[in-house]
DNA sequence: GCGCAAGAGAAAATCGATTATTTTAGTTTT
DNA sequence: AAAACTAAAATAATCGATTTTCTCTTGCGC
């Protein structure tokens, strides 16, 4: 898109930041957003920390009470496996639609997001999770789902992915499963994608989204 | 619920002022939502307005562009269709979910919410919309959707429906189909669901959604 | 006459301070 | 010792004013 608003209003700035951090998993489930400390953090004033949260509860990835503040959500695995219900459907239908409707270029992105995704190795040297990996992740399901050419069904759709990414970083951090081939999963999604296969497509994607969750949930009540 | 929040913050009370307003077709698609208008007129301050505004946006109830405001989203044909789309595809999903796994109680929620409907003249003496009507067909159509069980299915189904009603009620203002037996469509969508016949009622529930579509493009067309 | 630039005015964004509410800590009473 | 009340501190909500950015007008040069 062009990136003409050449610049950002400091409300948006600090929305973004604070959205990234959530996604990533740097803020404690449960943890309150105060207002007061973040405002001091960004060097900016109550005003725009609280328009940025604001938004963000707008979009459920914040948790707001009236009088009692702001908090990241609390994960429970009852609310994952609701989450993971919904996504199931809207992502596969969106998937669905792409597969129905999606043109070359469509193609073609979900061919070019998941070269670069294969390309990128999932762990730093470190073994911590690798910020480029994130991002390709990231792009490679997009691609997947934004070819449907509904604005409004994409969005249905990421909206929840991004609800649902407040739990994937705990996951891949606690519960990292190495008996799952994910790059082959991608792979897959990919290759059903461009051979239009829509039903086995939507069934691995499916399967794909719901054993994170299963691994994530297994491993809460164990350690519960 | 209960209503122990015996008071509702300023902020709260114009968001949900200014959600009513949109969602009746108040405001004219396209208008400027000017935060220092708004302020005098609901005897607040800028601080107040801008954050319910704001939350609107994040719903995408709203249009913001930075430095440049607020306003009520413009409509258009071609959104229309892809809202329609979206919404076909997500409502058959929840009213599947809940046809597959509601229990007694949302039969019961289906049933007593169409008898509210049924009973309700849709328009006043004066020919215009009927405010109860409106309400008893909200709660009717989210009746049928809420039996999933999923919490985040039935928001998203819900948010696409109250962008949705920004049409709806320009539809029904501009274009009154006098050929559609909508009292029929809902009695059988009541049938179906209690009858837990997924297919039909699914199929039911998307021509539904699909007239009234059409026919606010069918007039729109005409009259541009 | 047309296009562009400077400036006045309007509107958005931000700030710092004030007010209202909730939470906490301490104290008293039973 | 537990419960309940009270006062103090912390935090949320709101306000009014200031700063920044955009927009529309007016004047100037081509």
């Amino acid at each position: 898109m062009s990136a003409v608003q050449g610049k950002e209003t400091r409300a948006e700035g600090v929305y973004r930041a604070l959205r990234a951090r959530l996604l990533r998993g740097e803020l404690a489930p449960g943890a309150r957003l105060r207002p007061g400390e973040l405002a001091a953090e960004y060097a900016v004033s109550l005003s725009v920390v609280r328009e940025a949260v604001t938004r963000l509860a707008g979009q459920g990835l914040v948790d707001a009470s009236p009088q009692r503040g702001f908090a990241v959500p609390a994960l429970s695995v009852a609310e994952l496996r609701d989450l993971t219900r919904a996504r199931v459907l809207v992502e596969t239908a969106a998937f669905g639609e792409s597969i129905a409707r999606g043109d070359v270029a469509w193609e073609s992105r979900v061919l070019a997001a998941h070269h670069t995704l294969a390309r990128t190795p999932p762990l730093t040297a470190e073994g911590h999770l690798s910020e480029a990996f994130e991002e390709a992740h990231q792009t490679f399901h997009l691609a997947l789902l934004d070819g449907s050419g509904s604005r409004h069904l994409t969005a249905a759709a990421l909206s929840l992915r991004d609800r649902a990414d407040l739990y994937r970083h705990w996951s891949m951090r606690l519960a990292p499963d190495p008996s799952r081939d994910i790059a082959a999963e991608h792979r897959d999604l990919a290759d059903l994608a461009v051979a239009r296969a829509a039903d086995p497509a939507k069934a691995l994607l499916a399967a794909h989204i719901e054993r994170t969750a299963e691994a994530l949930a297994a491993h809460v009540c164990a350690v519960t």
